[in-house]
DNA sequence: TGGCAGCCTTGATGCAGATCAATCGTGGAA
DNA sequence: TTCCACGATTGATCTGCATCAAGGCTGCCA
């Protein structure tokens, strides 16, 4: 009975409000249809922000290409990112009308957007949107849980290994990059904004990949690609028991 | 149109699967009758694991008395709570058969359990379930990420004001409970639950309450009893800005 | 071709909170 | 009533990360 059983037919539905896998078993012509004349495209450049927090809504969103990231701040500038937008990721919530966080492109960024009230029709005559759309919640939900442990309870070293496990994880899932047995990944983000996705300061973001590198659990080529030998070896070095992670 | 605009008309259904204030508004006989033939309760004592991470659950439940928490821990022992259950919380998640976290009651609880394959059922017959049950994940995803800045950049003493800060605002909302001007509250948790909570030790939770009784900030009788004299000077020492914060 | 801006690295130092340890207070059982 | 267990408090010391500071590298624009 759960969407995620059903196989997906339509890989090319990047613009729709939900995950491609399981959104496209439900491309019903009609519902697209309707879909259609609600909708609308945005770009942004890398580093602008998308929305502000506190900002009116009046629309909901999904990333087509590019990535964004959420992040809360302080009055004295202290921040937290809160969560990573990927192709598919949703943004917005039905029943708001106040940003809740800083939406940021950190690469160049196409939105799909959605009017928030014909949405919020289209949702509640349309059962299964609801439906997809809490399973994805449920996910960030754990992932942001996940999160926490990391914030609370992981050593910076934990932190980053952590981070880039995460990040080769969702890779592999999506390009399958290996060479033979390596795993090989590009961080898409700056150290600033890992310092701000991990609680940290950049100095030891930095720091503690020159003690990964140094200490053979990753190899870097430049400042952002980078290649693992030994995935388990850096698992444990994050600290993780579970190898099922699916942080988002 | 959102379910949160309907006025609650039956106090008493504490047991439904979803929270009071808006299921209430929505229990038609015939949904609370199928209801009745899947749920039965069971009661925890203080103390007592109700659901240990990783184990099969072919049920989801609600909170109907007491207090439990979620906890992820690591192996070496490393703990970080991620969620405090109260009353109408809902456990579990449709379309998953793994629990993800530590259940942990803290006080005595009663829980309402429903068997997840006639509740899903039930979900997808009765769509506003579902929309409900988005609503509520999307305000616990907004508390986790709360947290999250908390946990990732507020300071020791900042942790305590807002855990303090967070639990007055909630009782406030349910019990009104004032002496003139003044708020009370009692804590739920031990000085170690609140480390784990707050990812500090105990030594420093209890430190830090030491300090902002010393400060005024608060005052204690006992070690539960709290009574806050200013609420903005809490929230001040909070390091919040939003003083509209919905963490549950 | 040089210069500058953005990002990163590395070093020196300081401090918030962890860790280790001793003591206190309170409530329940013998 | 005493004793004990459990939680809380408080002190002394240690340490991991923040902070402050000084370059280095790379790519872009003049």
């Amino acid at each position: 009975m759960s969407l995620h059983d059903l196989p997906a037919v339509h890989q090319e539905c990047g613009d729709c409000p939900i995950r491609h896998r399981a959104v496209c078993a439900r491309c019903e012509a009609d519902e697209l249809a309707r879909l259609e004349q609600i909708k609308y495209y945005r770009s942004y450049q890398s580093g602008q922000t998308i929305i502000w927090s506190g900002d009116r809504m009046d629309f909901v969103a999904s990333v087509v290409t590019g990535i964004a990231t959420l992040t809360q701040t302080m009055e004295d500038g202290r921040r937290q990112m809160v969560g990573l937008l990927l192709p598919s990721d949703f943004v917005g919530r039905p029943g708001r009308n106040l940003a809740a966080y800083d939406v940021t492109a950190t690469t160049d960024v196409v939105m799909c957007c959605f009017r928030k009230k014909p949405f919020e029709d289209l949702m509640s005559s349309t059962p299964h949107i609801a439906q997809r759309l809490l399973e994805m919640t449920l996910d960030e939900l754990d992932a942001a849980r996940e999160w926490m442990l990391l914030l609370g309870r992981k050593t910076a070293r934990e932190k980053i290994a952590s981070l880039v496990a995460i990040i080769a994880r969702r890779d592999a899932a999506l390009h399958l990059r290996r060479t033979k047995g390596e795993l090989v990944v590009d961080l898409p983000l700056t150290r600033e904004e890992m310092a701000d996705y991990l609680g940290l300061t950049l100095e030891t973001v930095s720091r503690q990949i020159s003690a990964l590198k140094r200490d053979g659990v990753i190899s870097l080529e430049g400042k952002r690609h980078v290649t693992i030998p030994n995935f388990d070896r850096l698992l444990e070095e994050a600290g993780d028991d579970t190898d099922g992670g699916m942080l988002v």
